[in-house]
DNA sequence: TTGAAAGCGCTAACAT
DNA sequence: ATGTTAGCGCTTTCAA
């Protein structure tokens, strides 16, 4: 049995809520510095630790956030989780990662469990932010704190963290035309129903084509879902279908994860990297720089993105009522092994 | 405010203690169906949730086990954390994963945070299982479950999964043997302090190597960190300095994420791959199916290894007190792209 | 500057 | 078959 804090008083000669006031550093505890030591002292020999459970019962606080991701699969949010919990600790707040596996019923359970489950904050990435819009807003709870990545409710007094990947796209568009690719394709895979919704993403990289007066066909437009094998499956049975003097000479991938599926299943179909098919990612995982073809990919600033998000559901738990916030972080392209000169 | 069970059992016009047999289906609540059903229907209702931490407060047990695993990043032990838990799950318990960010301080201090942190069990992966040894033993509650993995403490009452890599490591030492290689290499890096005790994958693969009287020079056995940048360093630095003619042609590495640090150490330094450099790992990663180049590695059954260890814990939790259980699975070797013909 | 007492929401003995 | 009561360990008024 771990000690309780009456015993740590006892040692002291002190009671409880005395202990109390100063192991908790309550700034209306103004202890005599002896009175400190000795409960101090005792604590750290005892080895005291609050009990949790008792704290948060009593305070209605639960010093933890919830962090709901798609995929864990995808190490992009591992570096997500690490860097966050990097912020919470030493403000006195543990972290719990949930993953909706990648699909959406299960991102809709995971949204009806967080929800209701005991927590003082909510970081999402969500695949389909429309899907939760009703239940977010009619479920959650006033005392619940969120932030978004990647997407916002208006007027929901929830904050977001948005990653502007005009630059990086740009850039991205711009090399492989300057490598003389016309026939661009584009992977996305952040929609597990097709045709719910649009994804920004897919959106940017439209636009931009079109504003280069690149031909953007539909058919080179594939949608995966946010994993791996799905991007492998998808790809393969694009390439399996496709008329080769129509098939991209490049594809756009929406993240490094489903790029890596592309270039697998573009080597399994025979082709060869980067000669046949350029190909170029988004997120900068760690795993990218060490492929042994190194990906192409557009990175972002992902410590700043994820101090900036805890830091702001920080102070909302702390009570700050600013209105809503939005920012918006820049990225770029970081070329790699995995682009090329177009074939002839 | 969520509703609290004092509510719901007023909704349902029953005590509190009533509602609570019936809600947690204690075996000795006799509630007749009329009543079970009406408070069965409130707390539906209300959409109650019990306080955990009251809960946990009262029973003195937390449902909540720990995780801890050396680096996240590897995604060998996402799909750990995974397959357990799907164990846990249904069993009403969550899981929380603590990771030491692949450094022997980091888990010595994870080690004892764990200990006096408020949960039921414990499953480890450590990377020095001796480090910890007098920790534990010294501050492990007796309320506390532990399950080892890999390794084990005699007569410590701590259950032990192992898994016996006699024949994957056979396999792939045969393999090597049998595509001509005879300067065989190996980088393993659970030893973040060198002369840390020994690897058991290592010890092993010295053993097959010396029954087939192949000789194995200790320049071709590269020490190195768990991570996948410190495999690259560490590897790089070896190609540099090792003379061409004495270089390993195949490296035998003790994990997937280590290989790919490898691989990409081999390719930056102008080689080949696979024909300049065989590569075979160790955990059948996800990722290492579909890298550019796949990856030939030993294989184990990941999720009866999970569901083995998760259901002993559950089972100490619950109190059983068994002999200590060590159990051991088996492995095989995967062959992929990584491994070709020695080069001449 | 410190102590006494109440109560957070829940469960388990015990009483009815 | 159901209700009453006490208390888990902690924090927080309020009183001394």
């Amino acid at each position: 049995m771990p000690p309780t804090l009456k015993e740590v008083a006892k040692a002291a000669g002190v009671a409880p809520s005395t202990a109390s006031g100063i192991l908790t550093g309550r700034s209306d505890s103004w202890a005599s510095e002896s009175t400190r030591k000795r409960v101090l002292d005792a604590a750290n020999k005892l080895g005291y630790r609050a009990n949790r459970f008792a704290r948060g019962l009593r305070t209605g606080t639960f010093q933890t956030v919830g962090l709901l991701v798609p995929d864990l699969l995808n190490p992009i949010y591992t570096v997500y989780a690490r860097a966050i919990e990097r912020v919470l600790e030493p403000a006195g707040y543990s972290l719990i990662v949930e993953e909706s596996k990648a699909d959406l019923e299960g991102e809709k359970q995971a949204v009806r469990k967080l929800l209701s489950s005991q927590v003082d904050g909510l970081l999402c990435f969500f695949m389909d932010y429309q899907a939760h819009y009703e239940t977010i807003m009619n479920n959650k709870p006033k005392s619940l704190s969120m932030v978004f990545f990647g997407e916002s409710y208006p007027d929901s007094g929830i904050d977001s963290i948005m990653i502007d990947l005009a630059r990086g796209t740009i850039e991205a568009v711009d090399e492989l035309i300057g490598l003389g690719h016309n026939r661009i394709g584009l992977l996305h895979g952040y929609h597990p129903g097709p045709g719910r919704g649009t994804d920004a993403r897919l959106e940017f990289f439209r636009y931009e084509m079109a504003k280069r007066d690149i031909p953007l066909s539909e058919e080179n437009i594939i949608v995966s879902g946010p994993t791996v094998e799905e991007a492998y499956e998808q790809f393969k049975q694009y390439l399996e279908q496709t008329d080769p003097d129509k098939r991209a000479t490049a594809v756009f991938a929406i993240n490094d994860i489903i790029a890596l599926g592309v270039m697998r299943a573009a080597k399994d179909f025979g082709l060869s990297l980067p000669q046949d098919l350029s190909i170029i990612g988004v997120d900068n995982t760690p795993l990218s720089h060490y492929l042994p073809i190194s990906l192409t990919t557009v990175s972002y600033p992902i410590k700043d993105i994820s101090k900036t998000a805890t830091d702001f559901l920080l102070a909302r738990m702390k009570g700050d009522d600013e209105p809503q916030r939005e920012v918006m972080f820049s990225s770029r392209l970081i070329r790699r092994e995995s682009t090329a000169k177009a074939p002839e």
